[in-house]
RNA sequence: GGAGGGGUUCCCGAGCGGUCAAAGGGGUCGGGCUGUAAACCCGAUGGCUCAGCCUUCGGAGGUUCGAAUCCUCCCCCCUCCA
């Protein structure tokens, strides 16, 4: 991978991306770490706050991840100092900043996470408070002279605030030029983040140019649409896949995103290359291949990512066996009970796979119970022999039933 | 400081004295069709000891046989004027 020519190079990070602020600059930069053996510093930043990791947030990853394929060094920038701000690209308001103690333990947990995907030896992991906090008044109002309200105005959300009276606050206005900093301060070749930085990206340039510094490249890289394939994924929405969910959770929820979706996952999420995508969906399109088979594949390559291909391999034959052949799955929650009346609103509700026994009521009401051997249950209440019953609450819910003499 | 509009169930949004656990849409869940895909169709969607009872419509009081709906005070949001 690191033997790449700077030309294959420059395609092999095109894959996936949406803006490249320049292409030229970026095979120049290539070409002359090539010669020089010299990596090419790339950076990008991550809010402390939310190191609760998903699928959408893995698309920039990889792209840090392809860099260090190619040799070269990633920095994983902690905004803490920026923190203090928060990106108003977002609805977030300003927020109180975190202690030291906050910060680490945050960290941590993106380490946990992150080197999933990022190689630990060619990443460095940096807080831009550290620079920040040396940033005398002096320094920082050199700072500020070097861009105009005009220009940071031309950002989209700024624009429009401005426009219609809204409130745009002072400390709002910095946070692109201290993100701009953080170049400077890294000296950064490269800056990645998503569509949705592109501005904050290109003031980093601008900045550095500045200071002397050559401007850093800019590569823009899509949100990711979650599950539901429309709406950009992320926690709240609740149509994500979470990097630290089993795998058996992983590959479900994989399985059911749509087939258009499904390219575009192809794409973001899996190394294959853009030839072979390309020729799979020929083939499901001509009906040679049968677009589940094809899913099924995402999920392997995908969920082999974040687990073992022998784990991931092992999630798919549970999917088999419980959704393909109806069967049992290796593990149900089970609960045990002596013989006599069982009311199953109740037990459903006891057993925490519904939420109150008025949903459990309405799930038998509508036919959502029953035996795995096949027969719906239609009474509220049960009365069996001793003995071992799989029951089956909608398409993903099982319980084992015990009942004991 | 002045004038006005608003806060409703997970979300948006109707309701404006009883028939309101509250229209409609979204989401979610269940069923059908399938490939646990999408699309589509049907149904459900506060809780409970469930033909009944309890809790919900920003908060606290009040009027009334009866309030999400009327009154008083308070909190929060928005628009316009200054």
């Amino acid at each position: 991978m690191e033997r790449l020519s700077p030309e294959e190079a420059l395609e092999y990070l095109k894959r996936g991306t949406v803006d490249i602020v320049e292409e030229e600059e970026l095979l120049a930069k290539l070409k002359r770490s090539a010669e020089t053996g010299i990596p090419l510093r790339v950076k990008a930043g991550f809010d402390p706050t939310a190191p609760d990791l998903h699928l959408g947030h893995t698309v920039l990853l990889r792209k840090m991840r392809h860099f260090q394929d190619l040799g070269h060094e990633v920095y994983f920038l902690i905004g803490d100092f920026t923190a203090m701000i928060g990106d108003p690209s977002g609805r977030s308001e300003t927020r109180p900043p975190l202690t030291r103690e906050q910060v680490l333990e945050n960290a941590r947990t993106y380490a946990d996470q992150v080197f999933k995907i990022l190689d630990p030896q060619k990443t460095r992991v940096v807080f831009n408070s550290h620079w920040m906090r040396e940033l005398s008044a002096e320094d920082f109002i050199r700072l500020c002279a070097k861009y105009t309200v005009a220009r940071m105005l031309e950002r989209e959300d700024f624009k429009k605030r401005f426009e219609s009276g809204r409130a745009i606050y002072i400390h709002e206005l910095i946070y692109p030029l201290i993100q701009a900093y953080d170049s400077v301060a890294l000296k950064a070749d490269v800056e990645l983040g998503g569509t949705d930085q592109l501005f904050n990206l290109l003031v980093g340039r601008e900045i550095q140019r500045e200071y002397g510094q050559e401007p850093q490249v800019i590569l823009t890289v899509p949100i990711l649409e979650g599950l539901d394939g429309v709406q950009k994924m992320s926690k709240s929405l609740g149509n994500y896949v979470g990097i630290t969910e089993p795998p058996g959770e992983m590959f479900g929820k994989l399985m059911s995103i749509s087939d258009d979706l499904m390219w575009r996952y192809y794409e973001l999420l899996t190394d294959l290359p853009l030839a072979e995508i390309e020729s799979l969906k020929r083939a499901v399109a001509e009906g040679r291949e049968h677009p589940k088979e094809v899913k099924k594949r995402l999920a392997l390559l995908i969920v082999s990512q974040f687990h073992s291909e022998a784990a991931a391999r092992e999630a798919a034959e549970e999917f088999e066996r419980v959704f393909s052949r109806r069967e049992i799955p290796r593990e149900v929650p089970e609960i045990r009970t002596g013989s006599g009346k069982i009311w199953l609103p109740g037990l459903l509700k006891e057993t925490g796979l519904v939420r109150s026994t008025s949903e459990g009521k309405r799930l038998v009401a509508q036919g959502a119970i029953r035996f795995v051997e096949g027969q719906t249950i239609r009474e509220e209440n049960l009365d069996l022999p001793p003995g071992e019953y799989h029951l089956r609450i909608g398409k993903k819910r099982f319980l084992k039933l015990v009942i004991t003499s």
